[in-house]
DNA sequence: CGTTTCGTTTACGTTAACGTCAATTTGTCT
DNA sequence: AGACAAATTGACGTTAACGTAAACGAAACG
C-alpha cells in the first residue's frame, strides 16, 4: 500500500523504478504511526540506522524490523535502553560474536519477566472477568428495578 | 509476618493487642517494597485513602487490596490514572451505581486491551525463543572452534 | 530531659520519551 | 526564477511518577 520507489537520483524521470527497499521518514511515519521526532529520536539513541541520501534519512528493511520490535517493546512496558539490548540479539551479525555471550544471558532474564509477566497477565485477566460477572448482575438488578416501577 | 499491632493509643502498655488491622506507613513500605513517597503521592492522587491517626496515616485492608492492583497494573503498563479508573470498578459500593455501567464499559475495554497484550506476549515470547535457539547454536559453534585450536 | 527515630508538609529536582518551534536547506512544480 | 512542500538540525518545553532535601512535630528511649 506505500510507495517502494525512493532514493531517485537527479536524472531519473520518475518512470523508472528503482527498488531500494528504502523508505523515506514520511512514510515510515505512515506505515507505523509515529511522528519524524520519534525516528529521529530514536536514531539518536542508537536504536536505528537509517542510511544517507545527502541530507534525508532513507529508512531499510533492517531499521523497519527493528522499529516494529521496538514498539513491541514499549508495549510491554520496556524502556527504550531495555529494547535496544534486545535488539543486539535480534541483528547480531557474525562479527559481533565477542557480546553474543552477554547478550544471550540478558535474553534468558528477559524471557524469564515475560513469561513472569504473562502468568501475572492471565490471573488478571480471571480476576477482572469475575468482578465484571458481579458487575453484570448488578446492572441486571437495576434494569429489573426500573422496569418494574 | 508483619506487626498487626497499630494504632494504639496513648494508655495502652504494649501487652493489650488492638488488631485495628491498619498498617503504618513504613510496614507498608517493607510489605510492598515502595517508598514513603510512592504512598503519599498515591494518596495524593486519590488512589489510597488512609485514614488517620493525629497526623499519622494508618492504611486499611482496602488500602492494602488497592495498594496490590496498583502495582500489577503497573507492570502491564498502565498509567496511575487508568489505574484509578478500574479501582472503581474493584471497589464499587452500592451507593455508586449510577456510575457502574460507565465502569462497565471502561472495564470491558481494558479487557480487551489485555487479551491483546497476552496475544502479543504470546508471540513475542516465541520469536525470542526462536533467536535464542540460534544464539545457541552460535555459542556451542564458538566454543567447538576454542576447542579445537 | 535531651536526643535519636519516625512521620509530616512543602517545595523544588529528576528522568524518560518525546512535543514543539524556529531557522535553514533541498527538492519540486509552474 | 519564485514559490511551496518536505526534511533537517538545534534548542527549549512538557508530562508522569516519583526522588530528595528542608523544616518541623511527636514518640520512644536511656
Amino acid at each position: 500500500m506505500y510507495s517502494q520507489v525512493q532514493g531517485n537520483k537527479p536524472g531519473m524521470n520518475g518512470t523508472e523504478i528503482m527498488t531500494t527497499d528504502t523508505m523515506s521518514i514520511r512514510d515510515m511515519c505512515l506505515t507505523f504511526d509515529v511522528t519524524p521526532r520519534t525516528l529521529r529520536f530514536y536514531e539518536s539513541k542508537e536504536l536505528l540506522f537509517p542510511v544517507r541520501d545527502g541530507q534525508r534519512r532513507l529508512f531499510t528493511k533492517r531499521d523497519r524490523a527493528r522499529l516494529k520490535l521496538i514498539l513491541r517493546g514499549k508495549r510491554f512496558g520496556f524502556s527504550l535502553e531495555e529494547i535496544r539490548q534486545l535488539l543486539d540479539l535480534y541483528h547480531m551479525n557474525d562479527s559481533q560474536e565477542t557480546q553474543l555471550s552477554k547478550t544471550y544471558e540478558f535474553a534468558e532474564r528477559h524471557l524469564a519477566d515475560m513469561e513472569a509477566q504473562k502468568a501475572e497477565l492471565d490471573e488478571a485477566i480471571g480476576e477482572l472477568k469475575t468482578q465484571m460477572e458481579w458487575g453484570a448482575k448488578k446492572l441486571a438488578a437495576i434494569s429489573k428495578d426500573q422496569s418494574a416501577a
